[in-house]
DNA sequence: CATGAATGAGGGTTCATTCAT
DNA sequence: GATGAATGAACCCTCATTCAT
């Protein structure tokens, strides 16, 4: 059943969710198709339990570091720990940018899709709070949705590359989120 | 047939390019599906079509702009000029946003992204070449694909808001390009 | 595209409806599913296509017979021959018999189902009016829905035999329901 | 196993013998689908064996009753004794009309909906065989199919009402089938 | 050239049945 | 015995693609 989950995020990794079948992912797990849905009512579920997985996982593993911070913390450092943690969370689970890239249709893993998101703006915005105490709110929405969105274009960069070439473009990140944020925060 | 391509361009804005389908946009298109097979081999030849087309409405529309530029200019000035070119271009043409998220599926669709991809990431590479004499190739490389990253999850950012709150995120894409690359060109 | 009807019918008849698959239809009538799907949106819709045109056919075909009857016409000989043209129609169409014994399940065919079967008693009602002047409403709707039932399960014999054995069930129908009806005309 | 067989009733009346499925069963019986396959090798079986205690049932307690009567019974009181026996046996066992109805798929099920049909006919054969000494074979074989029928569908209409319309079809159903008999006994 | 009916492999899903535990 | 997860063929339906007209 963990089988079922590792075989669809395998299979989501590599076609993305709209090109992955229900019957692929079976074949990936090595079960046959009844048993997929004797764990799942529909594929759409897949999708949903993988992500509720991996916002959970994202919450048990990340938990502290996201929350709110001593803002005497340098901002360099804080860019640089929640690109490092993002990172690593994405190498240990390439699902996720599958899922994140979500389906062009509309339906309940959009939901699912808008939810991951959700909640990664708002982990953000929990982190930059401390640091923009006088930014208005939806300013401060604005800055975490862009800064979200740096991440994820920043990390499809990182894992298209391998080596030395993914550690610099780990460092262009870091600088591009820095360098955004510096002016913002006064530092 | 441009009439096709129209159609095509409108039904993966519309849907994306996975949903979309082959008789949807010959119907959009006002012909048959057979009609369609004898301009296109297949489904992925249409969207190749459209990005090299896209591509060059590209090269035609801004390519005096982004032509190399004097290092005099501001960058500022630069920045923001290109920003909003890019945006403008992907008001009058949806679909290449719906080309560039697309395809989750690797195969020859994916080459033609790519080829998108790498078009915009040269003429990024040429307007930043004069302000980066001394800079080693590799890391404008570098440089321009992170800025085309960021362009790209701008656009996203902007696509999705009207009015007010899109010129916010229109501004706030500014921002974010300039403050990243100004420490690099010493301005 | 009769061809498609044509198979469906002999396909209905032959495991009745809810045995009945597309595919198995599409087989009888020698073209592919896909073909099916082109001419009807669903399973359902062809047993809805097929019940409409029996009950147009059957108004076609027996429409002045059943009309308003001149009440002196003797009721046996009214009863022989509605049952005559009713066992004929049945047995050019046999379909109409696995569609009345319908579905167990609900659905809209269910509702085409009692469709025909509305229509049914209706045409028996509009017979027996003029027979039965003086009687309330409620007992001639009673009275043609059991002439309904018994018309159905005689056919249901009369179709099972065959020869000498199928005309003696005939003449047993209509011994039936001339007894039934006879005492309430006062014939 | 009573308890599958009650289940099996149970479910059988309730959706119609197509659309039960083996699972269903076994989940209304509190039993895992695997303990159902150690009692039946398959659903027809189930069905079968069904019948069988249903045909035993009707001989258990209404064994006396349709035992030869006393030709000189009016006709009307032995009509009248089967039906509301008929119709009290069905109220109590309304898997009887879903057996009776719902195959219409051939194979063994459907030979055990002719054996319990059969045993019906019998049983009523054997009822109006001492009304009908001077009758050839054959005719009362005929005659007491079509009583059959008729019960049949007159089941159907009493099922599906309720209250006085229930009670008025009751006293339909014995008319038409008291009216169709009595010619033949010189009641 | 254009047509559009026809194709058929493949998609998601169900369910009668089996078998290792 | 009883279990229930696993099976896999078959179901309904879609859609990229073809070909006779």
């Amino acid at each position: 059943m963990a089988q079922l989950l590792e075989a669809a995020a395998s299979v989501f990794s590599t076609n993305g969710y709209t090109a992955a079948s229900a019957n692929s992912i079976a074949r990936e797990a090595g079960v046959s198709p009844g048993t997929l849905y004797q764990f799942f009512p529909n594929k759409e579920a897949i999708a949903i339990e993988l992500g509720s997985r991996l916002m959970h996982e994202m919450r048990q593993t990340y938990g502290e570091a996201l929350a709110p911070v001593d803002p005497a913390t340098p901002l360099e450092q804080v860019v640089a720990a929640a690109v490092d943690r993002f990172i690593d969370f994405n190498c240990r689970h390439p699902v996720f940018f599958a899922l994140m890239h979500g389906p062009d249709v509309p339906g309940r893993i959009a939901e699912e899709h808008d939810a991951l998101h959700a909640t990664l703006v708002a982990r953000v915005e929990s982190m930059l709070l401390p640091y923009l105490p006088d930014m208005p709110a939806d300013e401060v929405s604005r800055t975490a949705r862009m800064s979200v969105g740096i991440y994820m274009s920043g990390l499809e960069l990182v894992l298209a590359h391998e080596g030395a070439e993914r550690e610099a473009y780990v460092r262009e990140l870091k600088n591009v989120l820095y360098r955004y944020l510096a002016p913002l925060v006064g530092d």
